[in-house]
DNA sequence: CCCCGGCACGATAGCGTTTACACGACTGAC
DNA sequence: GTCAGTCGTGTAAACGCTATCGTGCCGGGG
């Protein structure tokens, strides 16, 4: 049943060493030979053995990405650009979900995975997390996403400045008690969640230091979370008049909780999200829009660049540009 | 380097053939000896290598799942649930699109995925579609979602049945022009669009054949193309005053579309989408819910279990039940 | 006391590729 | 006409593991 390269090369008239040269299109090899070879291959319908090939010292012909999630819509149009490139590239793409703080901190087998794969494409997930165990020792190629680390490439936004250009929006439109929608309190294993965090801060010391306050509610990210932390803020003694959340999600559960409040986002709270989610044309809400099925593809392309260039290069940080864009939901104070 | 079962049996103690039935707990070992082979390997961080054990004949430890999308709502849900699953069993999951009507048709390379792992999850995908090339004739384990194919396991809902009680939901309150939001003209490569559209025509037609008429609009499952579908139909002469959209994100940009209408979903015209999706709740939506993390879950279980379970079992088609949940979009008509 | 079956383990032949290394046949330069 | 240098190809040794046999050993039934 099994048809391996012995039978090709045998049919062929040559050794299995030339039809293994023939059908990787190596140099050597005169072109009559190769087509004669593929001719045979595809007559078979044969393809390698991609265990033996890799046991032979070859690569794996394929990467893992690594996220902290799969559904949640940032992280899923990341890894639709990923894949798109993948694709291309015939590479296979292995999914691995790690770094969900709400999780169960599993270690992901990251040494069993480092067989399998020929690099890593790590989203999101600060690469010195306990749970990445040791990726970064691993001296496979990786590419950080929405992340940084010294000595490492990485795609990423500026996330200090885009959450400071989003809060400065609202002081500018003349919001003084400024709220902010955060993922967890504590310290955020995302620094992502940090730099807005940073962002957020600053914009809101700016013009004059204390000229605003501020107040904190935690969303986990998501719609409910963004919900359940409006309704916090709302049930302060003074609730903001503005809120940046930093996420869409967020916004958009922020946004139902003052529906329920029989408030309406804009007109009575101001809000600003972040991440340019597709729901946020569709409810108006002002956002920050990061290209992310870009960031996923131009970090894959990396990626392929790094395993095929053996050679060490210095390591890129490519930042991706995003911009503010105002709608309904962000308005001047009542 | 690189560290071998030679290494770890040498060690130990013991021969690679010992170390080698050690490591994966067979059940004709000491249980002192596994415990010494262990302990050796754990200090070394020691993993075989899935390539040299593929070879000799071994499982690959992954299975292949084949989606249209992967950013979208329901495709990013079933692979988190699927992802779940997986995870707990070690088994690795490879990531491929395919099918997606709207791209380039390339054909997968399910041939040389098959030599890649031990099986197949196929998502949504009519299994018999020329872009699977071939996978039903592969005779490894397979499990369908969303779809059903004789002889295949499968888990599914039922569409029809779904789509059916939903319109009837809308002919109940009263609405007799009632219009549809399906993804695209033609005969749809997605059983299940053929399905909800059988559902919907025959609650439509029913309890008086002609009491009711229908009119079609296709919104490509986006939200994009929900709205232009929904202008479509607020185009005609006689609008319909309820509309049943194939899909949530279908059924989100239609209200966008009605509200710059200056029209209230549920007051103007009702609205009952299908999916369940995260947002539904926060747009008020009526909708066909269905489990969907859960049944990407209940089908990699399945799949492992075939896996597994060399012995070739009369294949299952598990059928999930869906409930109609209604919301504030759906009302009698003015 | 012998034989047989079951058990824990050892030796070894692949699994299907890739990759040195070697080899002959040309080519052009001297 | 010899010699170094290509070029296209063949030979055979890995690659790291698992599967198939085979080998002692022990205990119990005849």
């Amino acid at each position: 049943m099994a048809i391996t390269i012995r039978d090709i090369a045998r049919e062929a008239g040559v050794s299995t060493a030339t039809a293994s040269r023939a059908l990787r299109r190596l140099h050597n090899v005169d072109p009559a030979t190769i087509a004669r070879v593929q001719a045979v291959a595809d007559r078979h319908s044969y393809v390698v053995s991609p265990a033996a090939s890799r046991l032979a010292g070859g690569r794996t012909g394929s990467v893992a990405a690594l996220t902290p999630y799969v559904s949640r819509w940032y992280f899923a149009t990341v890894l639709s650009g990923v894949e798109q490139v993948l694709q291309e590239a015939e590479t296979d793409l292995l999914l691995l979900v790690a770094g969900d703080p709400g999780r169960q901190a599993r270690t992901p087998p990251v040494r069993r995975l480092s067989q399998r794969v020929d690099g890593f494409l790590v989203i999101s997930l600060d690469p010195d997390s306990p749970e990445l165990g040791g990726l970064l020792e691993l001296d496979a190629p990786k590419v950080l996403v929405g992340t940084k680390w010294p000595g490492v490439p990485s795609v990423s936004i500026d996330d200090e400045r885009a959450a400071r250009l989003a809060t400065q929006h609202l002081v500018n439109l003349g919001h003084r008690r400024i709220g902010l929608i955060a993922g967890r309190p504590g310290r955020s294993p995302f620094l992502a969640e940090r730099a807005r965090k940073r962002g957020f801060e600053t914009a809101v010391a700016w013009p004059a230091p204390g000229s605003s306050t501020l107040e904190y509610g935690y969303g986990d990210f998501t719609v409910d979370g963004g919900e359940t932390a409006m309704n916090a803020l709302l049930a302060q003694p003074h609730p903001p008049t503005a809120v940046f959340c930093m996420s869409d999600e967020m916004a958009f559960g922020a946004m139902r909780a003052l529906r329920l409040h029989g408030l309406v986002a804009g007109r009575d709270v101001s809000l600003v999200g972040f991440d340019g989610h597709d729901l946020s044309g569709m409810l108006d809400l002002t956002t920050v829009v990061q290209p992310v099925a870009q960031i996923g593809a131009t970090a894959a392309q990396m990626l392929l660049q790094e395993i095929s260039d053996a050679s060490g290069q210095k390591p890129v940080e490519v930042e991706i540009p995003t911009r503010l864009v105002v709608r309904s939901s962000s308005r001047p104070p009542a």
